[in-house]
DNA sequence: TTATTTTTTGACTATTTTAGTCCAAAATAC
DNA sequence: GTATTTTGGACTAAAATAGTCAAAAAATAA
């Protein structure tokens, strides 16, 4: 189970990519990409759906992984993330539920 | 189905008690707190327990009730929010399990 | 081994977000 | 219609975020 940037970096390092490079096709310096990489900075929405496109992987399901392992980055260290989760999973529902109703 | 900042609201009016009297207990000014209970500006954690000290209600049910909604709120706009979620719920899943190993 | 390339680190800066104050206007209650 | 309560908005301070740059460290190739 890899993080969004051990993912990142597999599909780099898979290609045989420095991080200069990639970081060149972000626009970003290659400093914050290796940082991206490990955890130590968050990539932005927009980073995320550039390298999907970039490697040509399912843009759904790196945003998917993009944004679980943030909402885990916002839950780390709380006792009731679990039980957090699954209420707001309940609320989701019922909001979309009741889509077009007041 | 109420937001965070409604249930504070109906927790406060409940009792009769001024958003000027609850906001000198939270320390903060008024105009703020009433901006959160309209959803217009999010409560601190610290906030949250400190309500539910105030007013006497289960302190994990009401952190539950924020984090969820703070989730939604990270979520919002997120057309695969509902994926996210059950992703989010695995990865913990899974990292409960692995607790003890590298 | 030495040279080269790649990656990591850290000091620094700029921008954005967030949390707040203060006070006046609007709404509500008496 | 006056009191009180609530809301809105202009403003400020502090914290979080996102980045540059340059040099150290690590890895790779000759």
């Amino acid at each position: 189970m890899l993080t969004i940037g051990e993912q990142i970096r597999k599909l780099r390092v898979d290609q045989g990519l420095p991080l200069r490079r990639l970081a060149a096709e972000l626009d970003i310096d290659q400093s914050i990409l290796s940082k991206i990489e490990r955890g130590e900075r968050k990539a932005s929405r927009e980073q995320i759906i550039q390298i999907a496109r970039i490697f040509d992987v399912d843009e759904k399901e790196l945003l998917i992984h993009y944004l679980s392992d943030r909402l885990l980055g916002d839950l780390k260290g709380e006792e009731w993330a679990t039980d957090a989760l699954k209420v707001a999973e309940k609320k989701i529902r019922y909001m979309s539920h009741n889509k077009n109703e007041e």
